[in-house]
DNA sequence: AAACCGGGGCA
DNA sequence: TGCCCAGGTTT
């Protein structure tokens, strides 16, 4: 008789999955000193381990403790940085190294607050240093880690949102049940970079793909969420529908080369955008159409101002307000006089082609 | 061209 | 505190 299956819990089963398949022979997994796994993690913020291997000893060998390093002057520093990229991360660990020994006495400290003190450390790595180096057991939050966790629990929202990153933080220190952090923290990021990795993850090979969201939903390719496209900044214009009075003759201008509908025939515009802090577009809109209606020699009467409407383009939404009026003569300008349903077949721009057709069915 | 990346900096 | 960006690399 076989026993009730009892699940292991998520530390556990990582921890077996790192003992039996997880890296462990990489330079800096042993002699793991705050200082050398420091290093470590910041050479592997911005780099593959492969490529780090190589810098990781060159630099080990030249600068073996935190006082060689704070010794050394930035330029040296620098050459043994050269090729890696992020130079201020080069810059921030020479300075941390020189904070360390002057304030410190050479030895890193062992809390989170005073770790995050230094140039370079935030809460992920000083949380990584603490955890491998002095078995205390705090959650980091790398993009490895986000992508696993995402992927685990199914997260429908974007990693970057503050509320979804917040309760990142909450699900990875949950997750960390164990008693041996060091190895955890290590363990969910070689599983985030050889196992689940950005695209193509190698599901067959992870521990959690019985309850795993994303495989289980078949969703591994679209979790975690990418970032939402940068949302497009709103501009406004006013479009001007001069027309003869009880006819449907219409004005249209020819729209400058450069620029969006660069050549086009179209309806004059107005563009605007609102005064800093101010969000609602009345006021201003109002301002621009009586100044323009004082210029020209009618009353407002005939005026009408038809319902805002949303065009989006690829990089800002255009909400565009139709002004309608009868004028005698034609506006000052390069433009001219045409018939509705010749200015129909031009080719006008489709949101300004819907404004004249709604014109039209209105008007006549 | 666009996504990604942790930390820094700023309101 | 919360939000966005600099400075790069990767896809």
């Amino acid at each position: 008789m076989s026993k009730p299956e009892t699940k292991q819990c998520f530390a556990q089963r990582l921890l077996d999955w790192f003992d039996q398949h997880g890296r462990h022979d990489l330079p800096w997994q042993h002699n793991k000193t705050p200082y050398r796994v420091w290093v470590s993690e910041i050479m592997l913020q911005q780099t593959q381990v492969k490529t780090v291997i190589d810098y990781y000893q060159r630099f080990m060998q030249r600068f073996p403790d935190v006082s060689a390093l704070a010794d050394a002057d930035q330029e040296t520093v620098l050459a043994y940085w050269a090729g890696l990229g992020y130079y201020a991360r080069g810059r921030n660990l020479h300075k941390a190294a020189q904070t360390v020994v002057k304030e410190w006495g050479g030895e890193f400290p062992q809390t989170l607050t005073e770790m995050m003190a230094l140039p370079g450390i935030g809460r992920s790595t000083a949380s990584a240093i603490l955890a491998i180096s002095h078995q205390q057991r705090l959650p980091i939050l790398d993009g490895n880690v986000k992508r696993v966790l995402a992927r685990y629990d199914g997260l429908p929202t974007w990693p970057g949102e503050r509320a979804t990153e917040k309760a990142l933080w909450l699900r990875a220190d949950a997750l960390m049940q164990t008693d041996r952090p060091g190895d955890y923290t290590q363990a969910i990021m070689d599983l985030g970079a050889t196992v689940c990795t950005r695209q193509r993850p190698v599901c067959e090979q992870c521990p959690f793909k019985s309850d795993c969201v994303a495989f289980q939903t078949d969703q591994t390719a679209t979790l975690p969420k990418r970032k939402p496209k940068k949302t497009k900044p709103v501009r406004h214009a006013i479009v001007w529908l001069w027309h003869q009075a009880d006819s449907d003759w219409i004005w249209l201008e020819r729209r400058p080369e450069q620029g969006i509908w660069g050549g086009l025939w179209s309806l004059p515009e107005t563009r605007f955008d609102l005064p800093e802090g101010e969000i609602e577009p009345h006021k201003t809109r109002q301002n621009l159409i009586k100044i323009k209606v004082e210029s020209l020699p009618v009353a407002t009467g005939d005026l009408i101002e038809w319902t805002t409407f949303q065009h989006t383009f690829s990089h800002y939404h255009l909400m565009m307000t139709p002004v309608s009026l009868p004028l005698s003569h034609a506006p000052q300008g390069e433009g001219q006089w045409v018939k509705v349903t010749q200015a129909l077949s031009r080719g006008l721009p489709a949101p300004i082609q819907k404004v004249i057709t709604q014109w039209e069915v209105n008007h006549v």
